[in-house]
DNA sequence: GAAAAGAATACAACCCAGTTGCATTCCACA
DNA sequence: TGTGGAATGCAACTGGGTTGTATTCTTTTC
C-alpha cells in the first residue's frame, strides 16, 4: 500500500495522519499476523511504547484496528479489515502458537451461533485456539 | 462437602492436604463462578498471595483445577468437574461481564467441531463472550 | 521423644504488559 | 512570525503474575 492511500485512509477514518501515525498503520499492514505493543515496540524503535500505545487506542476508538487476547494474555491488535468486521457478527477465531508465541487468523473458521442463556448480552467474542502452527510442527516432528 | 471429602478428594489427586489447600479448595468449590487470584487473595485473607498462586498451580499440574482467560487477559481457576474436563473435547464457553467484572461458566453452550487449517494442532482452546449479565443488564435497564 | 530431612509457607522482591502525568516538541492557523 | 492546541517522549506507576529465600511445619528415622 502507498503512502498516499495510509494517508487518506487515516483522513477517511477522522485521524490526522502524523508520522507516527502512518508508520504504525504501514507496519500493520505489511504484518501477515495480528502484533502486540512489544512486537510493534520492537520493529519502530523509533517510537515511544507510550506513542505506539497512545496510538493504537486512537485506532480502536475510530475502528481500525480491532484487538483481541492471545494466549497469554497479552493484547493482540489487527486491522479491521472491512467496514463491519468489528462486529460481534463477523468476528473470527484466532490461533496461538505455543511454541514460537505468534498468532494467527483463522478467518476460514466461522463462529457459529451461540445461543446465550437467559439474560446475558454479548458484546463482544474472544476465541483463542492454542496450539502449535505448521511451521513449528514441521521442525518438532523433525528433532 | 465435607472436609473429609475434600481430604479424600485432595489425596485421590496425589496431593497432599495441608490446611491452605483445603482451604482454597472449599473456597473454588463454593464459589458459583470461576475466580481469579485476586478473588482468592480477598477471600483468603489469611493466605499469602505466593501460597495461594503455588497452591493453584499445583492443583493445575493435578487437573483438579483448569484455568482460562477472562475477557481482561487475567486468569481464572475453575474445578474440574469430571476426569475429562481438562480435555480439549468438552472445554466450554465463558462468559466474563464488562459491567461487574465476573466470569460465568457456559456449560451449556457446545462448542462446536472447529476444522483447523492443515498444519495447525490444537492443544487448548479458550473461548469468551463478553458483554453484561443478567443481573447487570436489570440494573442498568432500571436506571 | 528428639534430631534430621524434606515439604509447605510467608515475606519480599521482582518481571513485564499496560497505562498515565507531565514537560517538550510539533504544527496549523491567525 | 507568534500562539494555542495536538502529538510525542520520557519517566514513573499499576497490577497480575512469578520467584528466591528464610522460616515454619511435618514426617521420618533412630
Amino acid at each position: 500500500m502507498e503512502q498516499n492511500d495510509i494517508t487518506a485512509y487515516l483522513e477517511r477514518k477522522g485521524v490526522k495522519p502524523t508520522a507516527n501515525r502512518i508508520l504504525v498503520l504501514k507496519t500493520l499492514k505489511e504484518s501477515d499476523r495480528p502484533m502486540c505493543l512489544s512486537d510493534l515496540e520492537n520493529e519502530l524503535i523509533t517510537m515511544d511504547k507510550s506513542s505506539i500505545f497512545r496510538v493504537l487506542t486512537l485506532f480502536q476508538e475510530q475502528e481500525i484496528v480491532h484487538t483481541f487476547e492471545d494466549g497469554r494474555g497479552i493484547l493482540n491488535y489487527e486491522l479491521c479489515t472491512s467496514t463491519t468486521i468489528c462486529n460481534l457478527s463477523d468476528a473470527h477465531i484466532h490461533f496461538y502458537c505455543e511454541s514460537c508465541q505468534k498468532s494467527f487468523c483463522m478467518d476460514n473458521i466461522a463462529i457459529p451461533d451461540l445461543q446465550l442463556q437467559e439474560g446475558f448480552i454479548a458484546h463482544s467474542i474472544s476465541f483463542v485456539i492454542k496450539g502449535t502452527c505448521p511451521k513449528c510442527n514441521k521442525k518438532l516432528n523433525q528433532q
